[in-house]
This record gives structure tokens, sequence and C-alpha cells, in this order.
DNA sequence: ACACTGTGGTCTCTATGTTGG
DNA sequence: CCCAACATAGAGACCACAGTG
């Protein structure tokens, strides 16, 4: 009797990509020695290790993360969710990042929160259906919920740009109160004798708002004068709405002669008004931005502005996370944090005595 | 002798996560049922599916997409490839992207190509091996490696911002050299007798260069003067580095006085280098961006740009693709080419008879 | 509504050489 | 010459779910 042939399956869903076991057939190998050579080259001797290979290019072989993920029960991906795409803070970390995976082999799972903690957690859970390695999560602010996934998961998780608690378990970033402490110093020391906070939005920018809370409480402490924050209520148009924003609080209190800005897009704004109203920079007003981003140093005249360590924060964070993803043990996993600092960049639009 | 029970598997790997099995035990019903549940709940008759619904609640239970995606051959994510993250332009694309996605039940996979085609083939097969529903590319400049491996693989594929060839199936963009075009035109009927053309790095920015080639089309059509194009030659400080450019630009060659920029952030460098040196905008030198940043409407004087829609770019895109994806008959992808166009914004750092 | 098979791998464990004492 | 020790290849359970009948 004719041995049966095997009942051959139903048809192959619909792929024509090579598999695993194609390679092994044509290598004249078994599927093990294919897995095993893929994984660990080293380990399968020579003679098998040409015949696979060229099995592999022949067949155009791409192997199956998919498979191989859920076989291995982790994949080699790392979730990043960023308040904003179109923030250029958080791109050169996330580029940064990014450069850093790669070379060790990871992809990176983007998304985006725009500044909504429920939309973060949303993001939280969706990723986490894809068993990445680990997590990456802005500021120190989310929902119990995501604090109660992420911790479940037993993988490890980072939080970048802002220090504070509760810690996921690694933390770099930088003090943002700080910021604000710093940048009002800078002004005092100037000569200024009242100093505002302008911002977007500080109700969800929560970096943002410790910033200005820093402020507050150095001004309070300097005994100078009360603080007095401004807080622009939506984020389109900020630079022109700076620029109404300050005109009006000069036209209110003719005495504010120092503006502390949440970033430099509104401290453009503000130069700009100053401009158009003949107002003088540094002498009658002085301002301090936020961020260094690429136009600051050719503002008229060149803006004074923190710099924060946009690379930096990525790089290190990613090199340490790697490094958790890869033990694989959570007992090595210790609360880390890391303060990588910022730098006052004194330009002209800040007087120095 | 001792019925040898079962080999007793080895111990579940590691995850204490609960699976579909442990759903359905607790809901005393089969794996089966969960699935359909989770599929389409309408399917599964009401009592059955509150007891699901209350043991997936209980359990916390949350799919393995992983295992998902495995044995439905097919997964829900779509890998999209930019330049630069870092690029306010294309960020806006994929925030459209991402929302649009999310509604229909995808996910972004998300990486940047640094303007590196050869970086952007290995973004794609990396892609490729997690089987995403599709795939999204910027422009039409890729290697051939890059077409060869995405044809092969049997999915839609998008190309955004610009259009021309090969196209991939799908292009939802603009006409770059027409933004060119454009751009002379209107300086042209300003009363601008010599125009040049600045931009950054227009060798890897090939919209950028498409853009240039326009202009320079059109320029030597109109009679009116020969083409001349500046290529700023790295991205970092381009605000300053147009100033620059524009000064030397006009030393060398005084009855310059017209300006296309590559984009808006070369042409603030252009505006605050005139404001220095007291060059009147638009008298003696007319200005053009592209992009229409946040910045453009407040710069001194406002800033006449062009504005690509970078949103509707990336709805469009996505809505189609996204169609394509879930119709999985590959027939009914036929090449499509939107056009969806672009708007000058007349302001005043041009001239207008 | 559910039993059952298929999805493409990983990884443990066993079987089979191979070498050295 | 035999057996232990070591190295390597292969067998096969398993991963968690989709979808057919």
């Amino acid at each position: 009797m004719e041995p049966n042939s095997k009942p051959k399956s139903r048809a192959r869903r619909n792929t024509q990509r090579a598999t695993m076991l194609d390679v092994a057939h044509l290598a004249d190998v078994s599927p093990s020695t294919v897995s095993l050579y893929l994984r660990r080259p080293e380990a399968v001797s020579e003679k098998l290790r040409d015949k696979v290979k060229q099995a592999i290019d022949t067949l155009h072989y791409v192997p199956n993360r998919i498979a191989g993920s859920l076989a291995a029960a982790r994949s080699r991906t790392i979730a990043v969710v960023i308040p904003s795409i179109a923030n250029s803070f958080f791109a050169r970390t996330v580029e940064a990042m990014q450069s850093i995976s790669e070379k060790a082999g990871y992809n990176l799972l983007l998304a985006n929160s725009e500044y909504d903690l429920k939309r973060e957690e949303e993001l939280v859970r969706t990723f986490l259906e894809w068993s990445p390695a680990g997590v990456v999560l802005t500021g120190c602010d989310h929902t119990e919920n995501t604090q109660g996934m992420l911790a479940s998961a037993g993988i490890p998780v980072g939080q970048m740009w802002d220090l504070g608690s509760p810690s996921l378990g690694l933390q770099v970033g930088f003090d943002n109160a700080a910021v604000g402490r710093t940048a009002l110093q800078h002004l005092h020391q100037g000569g200024c004798q009242r100093v505002i906070y302008l911002g977007v939005r500080l109700d969800v920018d929560h970096r943002a708002r410790y910033r200005a809370e820093g402020y507050a409480a150095a001004a309070s402490a300097s005994g100078r004068h009360a603080p007095c924050i401004i807080d622009l209520p939506n984020n389109e148009h900020i630079v022109q709405e700076a620029g109404k924003a300050i005109a009006a609080a000069m036209a209110s209190d003719p005495l504010i002669d120092g503006v502390i800005c949440s970033n430099d897009s509104l401290a453009l704004g503000v130069l700009l008004e100053a401009q158009r109203r003949g107002i003088r920079v540094p002498e009658r007003l002085s301002v301090v931005g936020f961020g260094d981003l690429d136009f600051a140093e050719c503002t008229i005249p060149p803006l004074t502005t923190i710099r924060p360590h946009r690379q930096q924060i990525g790089r290190r964070l990613m090199e340490i996370l790697i490094e958790r993803c890869e033990s694989q043990d959570s007992h090595e996993w210790p609360e880390q944090a890391i303060d990588v600092g910022f730098e006052l960049i004194p330009r002209n639009t800040t007087r120095i005595i």
C-alpha cells in the first residue's frame, strides 16, 4: 500500500514566505538546527553552518519575529510614549533612544499621548498586548492603572525628562523646579525687580508647571515680589499669543521687567512683540526661554535660555533600560534616578552684572 | 506497570499573564467562545457574554496580540518610515495618521531614516519581519531592494509627501516642483528681478531639491534671470547659517531682490539678518518660506510662505491604506496618486501688486 | 457554542557520534 | 579495547490564539 502521504494540512494560509521548515528541508537538516544557527551560529558545526547559510540565501528566508516572540515569550521591542511628536524636545530624545536601541537589536514602538494621562493609559494597555521588552514613559505623572499594569507586567520601565515620584524603577531627567529657580535667580542677579512666568497649558504640561512652581517658590522666598504666572489656554499660534499676553501684562503692571517663558517659542513671541512696541530688551524687559531651540541664538537680541540635555537623556535611559531587558532578572533592577542636569545659556536678552 | 502519565509538559515558560484558557475556565466556557467574544461579541449569547466579560475583568485579562497575529497570519500594525522625527512637517502628518489608524484599531510602528535610503531599506527589512498590515514611506526615492521587498511582501504600501515615480501603489502628497514655480511666480509678480533659492542639504532632502528644481526651471523659462541655488551643507544652526548665506549672496550680487527658502526656519534667519543689516523687507528683499510653521505669521514682517496640507496628507493616506488592509484582496489596490495641493499664504515679506 | 487543527518559531531534552584516557 | 566525557543534531512539547466545520 502506498504510504499515504500526510493529509497535507490546510493549505498555507496565504503567505508565500519561506519558513524555517523550508530552509531545513533545503539544507537537509532539522528545523532545530536552523533555529540554533540563527540564534547561536557558533554552536553549529561549520559544515552545517554553510549549508544552512546557503539555504537561507537562496530562499531569501526572513525569520518571522511574531512566531519567534510568541515561542520565546519575549520580544525585542521597546514601547515609548511621549506627549507630543511635534515637540522637538522629545524628538531629539527619541532619536537618541532609537540609535541606541537599534544597535542592541531592539525596535521602538512610538506613540504620543497628547499630554493626556488617560490616553497614555490606553497606549500602555495597547503596547502591553504586544509583550514589549520594556516601556518608556515621559514624566512622573501617570494614572494608577498605568502604574498597576506596568508593575504587573514584569518588565523594566523607564521615565524620562523629569525626576520625582512615583518612580517606576528608572528615571533619567532633570529637576524642572530647579530650572524655574535658576532662571529667576539669573534675572534677579541682572537687576530685575518684578519677574513673571509665562506658560502654555500648565494644567497638562506638568514639566512646565514644575518649572513655574519652582519659579513661584523662589520668588516668594526672595522677598522681592510675589510670583505671577500667566497660563495661555491653548497651544496654537503660541508665538502670537505670547506677544499679546506680555503686552497685556505690562499694560496692567508697568513694573514688570522680566519674564521667564515655558519655552523658546513663547520667548520669541515676547521678543517680537517687544520689538514691535519699541520695548528695549534687556534694559526694560529681560527674557529667559527654555529649550535652546535652533533659532534661540539668532533672535534679536540673542535669547538667553536654558538647555536641557535632550539627547543625553535618551541615550542614558536607553542604555540602562536595555541592560535591564537583557538581564531578565528583575532583582537586578534597583530604583535609579539620574539627574543629567541642564544648562543656562546666557545671551543678550538678560543682563549680567 | 503504572500507566506512565504524560510527561506533563514543561512548566509554563514564565509568563504569569492570564491567557484565554484561564478566562475560559473561569467563565466555564470553551476557549473558542472567549475568542469569538473578543472578535465578534454580538455572535455570542448574552448569557455567556456576561460570564466571559466578568471573567476577563476579574483576571485582568489582556489578549496576546503576538499569538493572535501569528494565528491570523496578519497583524494590525502599520509601519511608517519618515526621514526625521524632529521635523515638524512630518510630525503633524504622523499625528494625523496615528489618530486615523487608532480609530480603525491599528498600531503604528514608527522609525526615522535620517534621510538615508540605505537606512530606510534596513528599516523596511526589519519591519517586514513583523508582518505589518501595511507600510508607509516618505517620498518616492527608494532603493531597489526596498521596492523589491515591498513588492513581494504582498501588503499595501503608501508613499507620502511627494508624487512621482516609482509608485508603489498609493501616493498622497503634492507637487514639490510646483511649489518652487509658484513661489517664483509670486515674487516675479511682486516685481522681483533676481530671485535665488536657499536650501539645506538638497542632496539628501529630495523634496526640497524638487522645489529647487521647480524654481530653477521656472526661472530659466521666465527669461528674467538665471537660477541660482544656495545649498547649506549641514542642518545645524540653520537659522544662523541662513543669515550668513544671504548676506554673502547679496554682497556678491547686489541685484538679488528675492529669496525662496527651503523652509521657514531659513526664512527666519534671512529676516533676522535683514533686520540686523537694515535691509528693508519686502522692498529691498522679498522672502518666501515653506511650511507655515508656528512663528511664520508673527515674524517681522509676517512671513509669506507656502503651507502644505500636512495633516490632510496623513489622513487621506491612512484612510485609503487601511481600506486596502481590510480588503485583503490586492487586486483592489489600483495605483493611485492623490494631489492634495498646497497653499501660498501671502503676508508681508513679499509685495503684491 | 465548541472541538480541533494550524500558525512558525523557541528551547529542553534526548540520541548519536567523537575523542581521549 | 572499552568506557566516560564532551560536543552536536534532532525530536517534539509548547507558545496563545484564529478560524473552520
